[in-house]
DNA sequence: TGAATGACTTCGG
DNA sequence: CCCGAAGCCATTC
């Protein structure tokens, strides 16, 4: 940990930019920071800090709506509690309306 | 130093 | 449209 880990403080701060009930996407992230081929890393800027309160982890999803980082959350089911405590529908690990409650930081934040 | 590993994405068949 | 393979790139072994 030094001076790189300004890629993960703008995946942070971008990630706390997600709106209550809406969702975004690791390459969204990874794109919107000029970093396209990056969206792995995204992920792992998750992992490193998705003890801090701050980031909600659980509102990044990979580019369908598939909750594919469940697993790294505590207890089984944490991940999609979380995010139907917000209203956000899902089944099968898979967002409903995925269209209506994405969030892309390229449109929204310009 | 080199091979393996992913909270991903894109492309080709 | 679905599936498999390949590309990516920081981190770990």
């Amino acid at each position: 940990m030094g001076k790189s880990d300004n890629f993960f403080s703008q995946v942070h701060e971008v990630a706390k930019l997600i709106p209550y009930g809406r969702v975004t996407s690791y390459g969204a992230i990874a794109t919107y920071l000029s970093a396209p081929r990056s969206a792995r890393m995204v992920g792992w800027a998750m992992n490193n800090t998705n003890q801090n309160p701050d980031i909600p982890a659980h509102r990044v999803v990979n580019r369908v709506g598939l909750l594919t980082g469940k697993h790294h959350f505590d207890g089984t089911n944490l991940m999609q509690q979380l995010l139907e405590s917000e209203g956000v529908e899902i089944k099968d690990l898979q967002i409903q309306n995925f269209e209506k409650v994405f969030w892309d930081p390229r449109i929204e934040l310009e």
